[in-house]
DNA sequence: TGAAAAATGTAGCACGTGCTACATTTTTTT
DNA sequence: AAAAAAATGTAGCACGTGCTACATTTTTCA
């Protein structure tokens, strides 16, 4: 029973990781950006942006930790590890390319933000690569 | 101020709604095309559709039932009320119109059904309609 | 410096979605 | 028709993410 009950326990974890990576994503790409920008990471700027309650933003923060993807969750000290500048860079790029994207498509600037914020965790590679060319093919 | 912030603020909250959402639409339109081939609508149909236990399946069409977007959930009678019609009829459309942009993007058939699925919950309106526009002109 | 304000942290609850285990109903098969 | 199999339903748990209320720490500023 262990190896069955081991590998079920695994398959919720799966799933379950699944449901928070994009949240975990959108929070890295945040605090990627503020520390490019030189700026204190602080809770409260990530209340402001996710227009959570501070609550929500501690706790996410300490599954962010115990994730690997930042290093500590102490106030204004809070940082990314190697791995999660990674995936915050990754983010970034990719949420960029979608905004500039939709807005080469007639999209009003907010909206462009908005839907690149909600689609940047569902396109694949391939379908990245494709928008990339398509905006240096048009500009 | 910031306007920023608060638009940014609102572009989560609706990721987040967009979130609560996606599931019941998926099943709606599961649910629509199934009953478009004039098959029976079953739990056991949808468990495979989904690859989730058919408990889950239950518990979901259970609260689609309270949102007033099926009629019953007893075995073999479930039916779409009208708007749930409504729903499995719009999405199944942006299904295809995504689709067909990321194939005329250069995206491969299976690719681009894929990444439909995944991002049709997350475009806007102005965005669909700005997809559409580019459709029609590069046709 | 000391009080007020802002920021951060903890406790405890709600709800959604996932599961397994067990119970019941329906369908199929012998 | 009875047994077996498939489908559906119920009970109860885990975990993530949201909240309010309250507690504590840190900053600001009069």
């Amino acid at each position: 029973m262990t190896t069955d009950s081991e590998e079920q326990a695994l398959a919720h974890e799966r799933v379950r990781r699944q449901h928070s990576a994009e949240l975990a994503q959108d929070y890295v790409e945040a605090i990627y950006e503020i520390s490019l920008a030189k700026e204190p990471v602080r809770v409260s700027s990530l209340v402001k942006i996710f227009g959570v309650s501070h609550v929500t933003v501690i706790r996410t923060l300490q599954r962010l930790k115990e994730q690997g993807l930042i290093t500590d969750t102490r106030s204004k000290h809070i940082a990314l590890t190697k791995e999660g500048q990674q995936m915050g860079k990754d983010s970034a790029a990719r949420h960029e390319l979608l905004r500039n994207f939709f807005i080469s498509l007639g999209v009003s600037s907010e909206q462009a933000n908005a839907d690149a914020e909600g689609a940047e965790h569902h396109l694949s590679k391939e379908t990245l690569k494709a928008i990339e060319k398509f905006l240096h093919e048009r500009s």
